[in-house]
Parts: C-alpha cells; sequence; structure tokens
DNA sequence: TTTAAAATATGACAAATGTCAGGTTTTGAT
DNA sequence: ATCAAAACCTGACATTTGTCATATTTTAAA
C-alpha cells in the first residue's frame, strides 16, 4: 500500500534525490512501525541501526540534562526523520525520541541510506542541506534559551504549536502540550508554566476547555514575545 | 608557501576527502586573510561567497538576539572552517565572525567547495560527518543552556577554555575572555558574570593577574558544574 | 461507575538573576 | 608618562524563577 515511491518522495525532501533503483531498494527493505503515545521510539545511548520516516503522529525528541530533567530539543511531525544524525555520525543516539501523539513511521536500515550517501552525490548533498537547515534552527534555539525569559518562550511556543500543527475546527490547537512537557520545551519548572499560562488566560490571550487550548489573541502573545 | 596539500589536509578533516586534482583547485583559488582582534570576518545576515578556514587565532561565533544582546554560539579555533553550514544551505550567514585572537584564514571560494560536493561522495559524506557532530554539539549546548545555572555554564566555561585552548607556561589561560564575551558566552549580564568569578576567585577556585586567569582547583569547577 | 493516580493549580517563600548607579582599575593611544 | 576610554567591580534593589507544600481537577484503569 505505502511504497517509498508515494511516501517518501512526496515528504522527504532529501529523498527525493534517490535514483528509482535506490528507492525501490529502501522501498523493499523499510519496516513499518506504529508506537502508541508515551512509547519510545528510540533512546538516548542507544545504537540505531537505522533512521525512521515520521508517517504521521508527533514525537519529541529529549536530552536528559545531568540535574535530572528532560529538556525537548524538537518535536518532530509526518515528514521528519529521526536517527538521521546518530546514524551519519555513526554514533549513539545523543536524543531519545518518545511518541506525544500516535506515531506511524518507516524504519529504514542504515545500509540503505549510507550506501545511496557514499555512491550518490545528490543524495548527500540533500541530506547535507538538510542538516544545514537544522543547524540554523538549533543555533536559533540557543539564542532564545539565553536570552529570552520563560514568559516570552512560553508565548513563542504556542505561536510555534499554531503554526506547526495548526488548529481544529473549533480553533484549538491540533497539538496541546501537557503542562511538563511545555517546561521541557522552554526548560523551566513546571510550576513556573502552569503560572504564566494561567496569566495568559486571565489576560484573554489563551483559553482552556479541559486538555485543549485556543488561542484567542495571537497579537498580544507576540507582544510578549518581543518584551512589550 | 602554504599549499592547501599541506595546511587543509592536516587541519581539516574533511578536507582529507578531496583528490589532488581537487585539492590544487582549491590550492590555487584560496586567499589568505588576516584579521586583527575584534575585526569582522562576516556579519550576521551577509550573503558568503565562501568559507573561512582558520589557520590561527580565535573566533567569536554569535547571533544578535531580539534584545539586543549578542550570543555566543562557538568559539572557533586552528582547523575549524567559518561559513560552510551557510555556503551549503545557500542562505545568508546566521551568525556574524568577529576576532578575538588575531586570525590568520583561508578563503576558499564557494564553487571550488560545491563542485566537489556534487563529484565527489566522500568529500560530502565528510562533511556531513562534520556538521552531524555539531549538531549534536548545539543540542548540548541547548541544554546546559536552559537547565544549567549561571554559576555552573561560567565554570564550565572556565574548563572547556582548558581543555579547548589550554595553559601557557605559567599555568594562566592561553585564551581569556573579557567578562563581557564571558557573559555573551554564558547568556547572562555582565555584572552576574562579575559576581560570579569574584566568588570563585575568593573560593580559591581560580586567580587572576591583569586580564589574565589562572585554573587552581578544577575540581571544585567541576563539583559546581555538577551542581554540588 | 468508582476510584486511585496523574495532572493541574495556587500560596508562601527562597534563591537566582537583572538593573541601575556609582565607583576603581586597566588599557591603549598619543 | 599622560589621559581618556574601556573594562572591571560593588552595592542596593527589583524582578524572575525555583521549591515545597497542599489542594483541586482530570484521566484512565479496574
Amino acid at each position: 500500500m505505502s511504497r517509498c515511491e508515494n511516501c517518501i518522495i512526496r515528504q522527504f525532501n532529501s529523498l527525493r534525490a534517490m535514483s528509482k533503483d535506490e528507492l525501490k531498494k529502501v522501498s523493499d527493505t523499510k519496516v513499518s512501525k506504529t508506537y502508541k503515545k508515551g512509547d519510545a521510539i528510540f533512546e538516548e545511548g542507544e545504537r540505531l541501526d537505522g533512521v525512521f520516516c515520521v508517517r504521521d503522529g508527533v514525537s519529541k525528541l529529549s536530552k536528559l540534562s545531568s540535574n535530572g530533567k528532560d529538556q525537548i530539543i524538537k518535536l518532530a511531525t509526518k515528514g521528519e526523520i529521526l536517527g538521521q544524525r546518530s546514524v551519519i555520525a555513526e554514533e549513539s543516539a545523543n536524543l531519545s525520541a518518545v511518541a506525544i501523539k500516535d506515531v506511524d513511521l518507516c524504519f529504514i536500515p542504515k545500509e540503505s541510506i549510507l550506501h545511496t550517501l557514499n555512491t550518490n552525490p545528490n543524495f548527500a548533498v540533500e541530506v547535507l542541506r538538510h542538516m544545514a537547515n537544522d543547524l540554523r534552527e538549533a543555533d536559533d534555539v540557543i539564542v532564545n534559551m539565553s536570552q529570552k525569559t520563560v514568559k516570552q518562550r512560553i508565548a513563542e511556543a504556542f505561536i510555534y504549536l499554531k503554526n506547526e500543527f495548526g488548529e481544529d475546527d473549533n480553533g484549538f490547537l491540533k497539538l496541546s502540550l501537557s503542562r511538563e512537557d511545555m517546561s521541557n520545551v522552554v526548560g523551566t519548572a513546571t510550576e513556573s508554566t502552569i503560572r504564566i499560562i494561567s496569566e495568559f488566560k486571565k489576560k484573554g490571550m489563551i483559553e482552556t476547555s479541559g486538555k485543549q487550548v485556543r488561542i484567542k489573541d495571537i497579537a498580544k502573545l507576540q507582544n510578549v514575545v518581543s518584551g512589550l
């Protein structure tokens, strides 16, 4: 049902550069897997023998800090590839990947990837471009983390969730994080996150209904991010 | 005097994968440049038409935050390549590079690089590996920035300066940062940095003589980093 | 449906960090 | 050697953030 020619080509820029033959090989060796919310796809320190192409769902990529807290580095959704960095560097995973919405993905053994990398320069350059982009994003995160207040980072996170994952018919964010996950994204204590979310509610910037969150005034959130 | 066959091969892992011919072309097109302490090598937003291989000296790579403060993302020294990410992504520079110790480097026009990338898979894979490493380092920085206190980050910075740049015959750090640069590395106010450095001095962990810094008790610094 | 566990919420307080305002010392150009 | 600029330092205080304790609500399993 889901051949790589259809799935991957459409979804993953870097795999666009593969030839028909190469894609066929990937198609033949790949394995579909699903993970329930909360399931670990892989753990920090684990040796990966392939990469994971997310077909559907959302996964958090996090790293354990020496103080015992998890820092979420990135949220990966449809079209993203997990484990690529570790496979290319031939290192064990530096991040853990855990599903925060049921995840449906293809596992591609590293041999297919590495072989194509070594023989098809177009593919290598595409992967390189992709990683260059990840690196720029990481630099941006470093600046945000070190120069913005917790309040600014939380406001920014809500805007990110809206832009990246969208809203449903009722205007609720399609992806709503638990307070704890939100805390681990912005790097703060759960209580601080709860307090700031309460404040945003009081000020009419967002509203909640059970687990769901609706952004009511994105301009005000933007102002918070800008430090106004 | 300095042919790439001698300079680059020895210094830059990723360029090791170039053939004799490719290296010769680079050698022919490269340009040597020097920058005095404080000089900008390139600025954030600038279009780069090549990469810079640091032959000697130290450069800080920083990004301006929306609050007007500079965040130093990385210190680059002998053997590091600047601007590679931007050239590969075909984007303008996301960071500024400024010399903090007189810098001596080779400028290599992007054509040489891009052409080799597109034709020599070994080279592409080496560059990819290198960037995968940068990405892991960036992830580590994100975790440190968001989960460690300013004091821990400053202690860590001193240890890093010792390990990365070494000490002279008198035990002074070869690279000593101004308080302001140190603040921009760890992402805090200059006054906070000064206070913490004073505290470290009082506690006998470091001592200073003019601009120079000597680490007296690295174990104590390690303890601070570990939160003891 | 009931119920225990998890998530959310809030107060009170402590600790960390930022800001401003003024000093002193060091540096580098003349 | 002199002098102005830059770097460094310190105190006082405000703000932000973390921690602990506890209460409430929501969730999910039996």
